[in-house]
RNA sequence: UGGGGGAUCGUCUAGCGGUAGGACGCCAGCCUUUGGAGCUGGCUACCUAGGUUCGAUUCCUAGUCCCCCAGCCA
């Protein structure tokens, strides 16, 4: 007997935190931490960071892990993004479990750790502007040199740090600085800043402080503070570690954090620059933070993704420290992967060309059977109207089929999906531009599809609407918002001038079978042949409008594509 | 030219001294009342040069290339 062994993800930081377990190490805890800062909304690169944190926790047994923002800068912080942020995490399916937490909540201690180590001669208050500061710090190759109020007495430093906290000073007189070592090789031990004055309302804490701690000082002590065990971060942060440990050993914290790195997500076809983000949505080049052009998490859930999905994708992407691109082809894979299974089929066009069943009596309604998901048998079935006239996709007709199109020609036949094979008989087209405006066609009555005796073999199906019935929609096709990769984009250049003009094409006049009409926002459904819809917040009484998550894949789009280049 | 990281199929990622596995992608075929899905087969990789070793992607040495750091951002 062989019991399979649940092979969960597994990566280099896992190994740790499972070393670290078997050795005992935090009394075998594992506590990490999810710490965004609320000054924009989240990404699918936080889903990996996400993905990873409460994994880890989840794995584990007792894991847990803390939500907490990271608010220590007041002028960019915004509370909407703190129950935006929340409602992000739980939608992704992860839950913190109470565990909510604030930087701001640890102002107090924060600043009490401030007053030790300046007590200690650790920190001391320095008066230099930001321009002098930066001359000092020296450069990448040379040694930085001594504030000349280094060398403050305790007593100064302390009465001067007092009355920056009671607000005497205005904003950039002094600032907090941890007395490490002027000369180090790594910058960021260069006598780092550990408090600004800033007099700025926190949206938490009001206008209560003039001065706020930097991430450098408040994330290592946060983490301290909650008794985290494993602090995963990005790889830009490597070169703080040392500074990280410095702020916890000094601070005389019995817990000390392991702060661990992994390389961040870049997706090809993204932007995931928070900067980049806000700006889109500031200049309102995008329709807001939940955009179905955005790799936001708001704008994937609009567009049509699934938590399942992107919980999926982040596990497949694997946690390493190497920078990496990951391919859009890949997340697309496992939204489809997904909603293949769970997207009821419906038929809907979203380019209509008439069709008019000649032989087909007028008046004559029948209610076909379909199939709602022949992936899951329990789905069921529905009915779908047939009548004389119906609409076909434009695509589906062409008058010189080219090589290898198997679908409806002058002459030709296709079976209309859970209906009859029909031929084309006759084309009608608009006299002036010559556009083909209406086809007729001519149906087979004993090819009723599922009758017993039906045998025939045609090369398509397609699919189709009956125009009487049919439900008027409106389709929003995404592709890429930007022309080229931003990240080959010079810093010099407006990268805004890259943005695909096509990158949202809204078709209306689209129709979808009647059951579609009242459909409810975020109804996720299968286009047959086409793709996976989800219908848009837009939506208004009796048309709905949907967005296309992910097209299906395209074989005859493809062939055509490699005829071309020949 | 300082410090910190990193280099494995086209793209992600495993491998921890016994000669490279998985996923995405791509190609071919089967199947199909979605040119979908599914199934089968195939494709291509250890940055370079030395060394250690019976044997190196794995260890050593020397290079090369890429990323990050000089915010009172995080």
């Amino acid at each position: 007997m062989s019991t399979a062994t649940p092979t969960g993800p597994s990566d280099f930081i896992r190994d740790i935190v499972a070393a670290d377990r078997a050795s005992g190490k935090h009394g075998g805890r594992v506590v990490t931490r999810f710490p965004p800062e609320p000054n924009g909304h989240l990404h699918i690169g936080h889903a990996k960071s996400i993905c990873l944190n409460f994994g880890i926790a989840l794995e584990n047994p007792g894991g847990i892990c803390h939500l907490r923002f990271d608010d220590t800068n007041p002028t960019t912080e915004d509370p909407a993004y703190v129950r935006a942020i929340q409602d992000d995490v739980r939608w992704l399916g992860f839950d913190w479990q109470g565990k909510l937490f604030y930087a701001s909540d640890y102002f107090e201690r924060l600043y009490a750790f401030a007053v030790t180590l300046i007590k200690k001669g650790k920190a001391y208050v320095d008066s230099l502007t930001a321009d002098q500061m930066r001359d000092y710090r020296g450069t990448l190759t040379e040694p930085g040199k001594d504030s000349p109020y280094r060398s403050r007495s305790v007593e100064d430093n302390l009465d001067l740090f007092r009355r920056m906290k009671a607000g005497e000073f205005p904003d950039g007189a002094h600032v907090l600085r941890a007395k490490i070592d002027m000369a180090s090789p790594n910058i960021n031990l260069r006598d780092p800043v550990l408090y600004r004055i800033r007099h700025a309302a926190h949206y938490r804490t009001g206008t209560a402080w003039s001065l706020y701690p930097s991430y450098d000082f408040a994330h290592p002590l946060s983490d301290a503070i909650e008794g985290i065990t494993h602090s995963i971060c990005t790889l830009e942060f490597q070169d703080h570690r040392p500074l990280y440990d410095w702020v916890v050993a000094e601070t005389e914290h019995e817990h000390r954090p392991q702060q661990i790195e992994f390389a961040r997500l870049n997706l090809t076809a993204a932007v995931m620059s928070k900067r980049k983000l806000l700006e889109l949505v500031d200049r309102k080049l995008v329709a807001g933070w939940d955009d179905p052009r955005l790799p936001t998490i708001r704008g994937l859930r609009r567009r049509g993704y699934t938590p399942e999905a992107i919980r999926t994708f982040c596990e497949h992407i694997g946690v390493a420290k190497r920078d990496a691109v990951v391919e859009m082809q890949m997340l697309e894979h496992f939204v489809r992967e997904d909603l293949n299974k769970r997207s009821p089929r419906v038929m809907a066009v979203l380019k209509p060309l008439k069709v008019v069943i000649d032989n087909y009596p007028e008046g004559t309604v029948e209610d076909l059977e379909a199939v709602n998901n022949p992936e899951d048998a329990s789905a069921g079935t529905r009915t779908v109207p047939f009548s004389r006239v119906l609409y076909i996709e434009q695509d589906d007709f062409r008058e010189d089929p080219p090589k290898q199109f198997f679908r409806l020609a002058p002459g030709r036949e296709v079976r209309l999906r859970y209906a009859y094979i029909v031929k084309c008989v006759g084309v009608v087209k608009d006299p002036q531009t010559g556009a083909v405006t209406e086809l007729h066609c001519t149906y087979d009555p004993e090819t009723k599809s599922g009758a017993a005796q039906e045998q025939r073999k045609v090369k398509a199906t397609i699919h189709w609407v009956s125009a009487r019935h049919a439900a008027d929609a409106e389709v929003r096709l995404y592709n890429p918002l930007f022309l080229t990769d931003l990240s080959k984009v010079p810093a010099d250049h407006d990268w805004t001038l890259y943005l695909n003009p096509q990158s949202l094409e809204r078709l209306t006049g689209c129709k979808v079978e009647p059951g579609l009409r009242q459909a409810a926002p975020g109804t996720r459904v299968q286009f047959e042949r086409q793709g996976y819809f989800c219908v848009d917040p837009d939506s208004s009484a009796g048309t709905p409008v949907f967005n296309r998550t992910v097209s299906l894949k395209d074989a005859w789009a493809r062939i055509e594509k490699t005829q071309q280049a020949r």
